[in-house]
DNA sequence: CTACCGGTTGGAGCGCACTCCAGGTCAAGA
DNA sequence: TCTTGACCTGGAGTGCGCTCCAACCGGTAG
């Protein structure tokens, strides 16, 4: 397989695999007689684990170090395990972040369409759907305030 | 509420809500007579806001967009509107592929820790988790290599 | 009065993750 | 043989999202 071919096959561009072999992401390929890079199939497995580490937010630090590990074998095992745990740790966080934010974009969306409709609806819950309960309280109003007009 | 105030309060950098404001994410506050910024703690709910749009992987563009719809009052509503539903699907397509990636992760830590343990697997399966099921097949090996010798 | 603290501005710098380019080599097809 | 096109290298450039800095100002405490 060339450059190209595994461009294509793993979405990634030609640059951007080379990249990755610069900065050490997955190992460096065998060449050709003309010097041109030869690829295993089996890269494939890996750029795709990479490419979900990273679309799963793993930064390149990270990734650079678990591809690190891996090149050193068996012996890193417990190490990768250690940092897949803790991957796997701050996906769970993010999946709740996420679902959380589902819930105030319904929110706000059922906000929005009952405003389009004209219902008439207290403003003072926009930006608020299941994050801050009740409109801003009277209590602890700005004061020091030269010119409190203009209201954007 | 001076900047420092809103900085603690919000999360964000003083520079942080500044560079906000010089892009147009958060509208220009008011001044006290010695030229600083007076916020209405109103904003605060806007920042919160932009922070869930951003954490859950809102552009810088599509936020600059919705906060100048947003200035633009009521009349920007539908439009609004339609860039959350936009966001609400991106983020529910994340979900699913952040609960993919977290059986993925599952499965591999399992792997890992089976080993480390002795016993025998299939290092075959290495990375291949869900993703991709059995080993590399024996057709479709490399052709026009050089020399195959030296695997990183 | 002076020191200090927290604010002001414009602009430079940074880390990530590519992306593009110039200028070259090489192999295969017309 | 000539041309085409994929590949090579090193290095510059890009966009995001801050972050830091110098140099300055103004109110308050000692």
């Amino acid at each position: 397989m060339k450059i190209g071919d595994l461009a294509e096959k793993s979405g990634l561009s030609a640059d951007t695999l080379r990249y990755y072999e610069k900065i050490g992401l997955i190992p460096r390929p065998l060449r050709d007689s003309g010097g041109r890079r030869v690829y295993d199939r089996t890269i494939l497995r890996w750029i795709d684990f990479l490419d979900r580490l990273k679309s799963t937010g793993m930064g390149i630090r990270d990734r650079l170090r678990y591809a690190e590990l891996r090149s050193q074998g068996a012996a890193s095992l417990s190490e990768r395990r250690v940092m897949l745990e803790g991957h796997r740790d701050k996906v769970a966080g993010d999946i709740s972040r996420l679902t959380e934010m589902l819930d105030v974009l319904d929110d706000k969306i059922d906000l929005y369409k009952r405003m389009e409709a004209g219902e008439t609806v207290d403003p003072a819950f926009e930006n608020c759907a299941r994050t801050e309960h009740g409109a801003p309280s009277s209590k602890d109003r700005p004061a020091n305030v030269e010119s409190p007009s203009e209201r954007t």
